[in-house]
DNA sequence: GCCAACGTTGGC
DNA sequence: GCCAACGTTGGC
């Protein structure tokens, strides 16, 4: 199993547009960068992600998961784009903010700090843990 | 609200 | 195929 990080404005979809949807889960389009396109293309079934809050927010702010493989971006006739769809697993109780993720020397090498602007982010195994603990799960 | 960083586009 | 110009993103 992987681990990514999903990234949104809360004003465009925000992790409670995500709950709301609960287990029919909602389609993660929208996406118009190669990598981060190539990353969702990686991603199988059960892989688990951070929700993360960009903008003003900057938290870790729930866990989703991967229940549909990568298929037409159903929001334009372009076929290069494609998405995967995810459901809402549970809010992380105690959110990770962006600073303290770059406060522990440990999260130094995330792409959440290195590529900021990647909306779609492979997570090591090890990164997942921290950040969970730190979430308090 | 500004600006740096990055990705994409299009002219050559 | 290179590179300048442009648009967008997202942290500050």
């Amino acid at each position: 199993m992987q681990y990514w990080l999903f990234k949104s404005e809360p004003n465009t979809w925000s992790w409670q547009n995500q709950l709301d949807k609960g287990d029919a889960g909602e389609e993660w389009d929208g996406v118009r960068n190669y990598q981060a396109r190539n990353f969702m293309r990686d991603m199988k079934v059960g892989d688990r992600g951070f929700f993360y809050h960009s903008m003003k927010e900057k938290s870790v702010v729930g866990i989703v998961e991967v229940m549909a493989e990568a298929h037409p971006d159903s929001t334009t006739d372009d076929t290069r784009w494609e998405c995967v769809d995810i459901k809402a697993v549970k809010a992380v109780p105690a959110p990770v903010s962006l600073d303290q993720i770059k406060a522990d020397p440990r999260l130094a090498d995330m792409v959440l700090v290195k590529n900021s602007r990647l909306s779609v982010q492979p997570v090591t195994a090890e990164e997942w843990a921290i950040v969970c603990q730190l979430g308090g799960l």
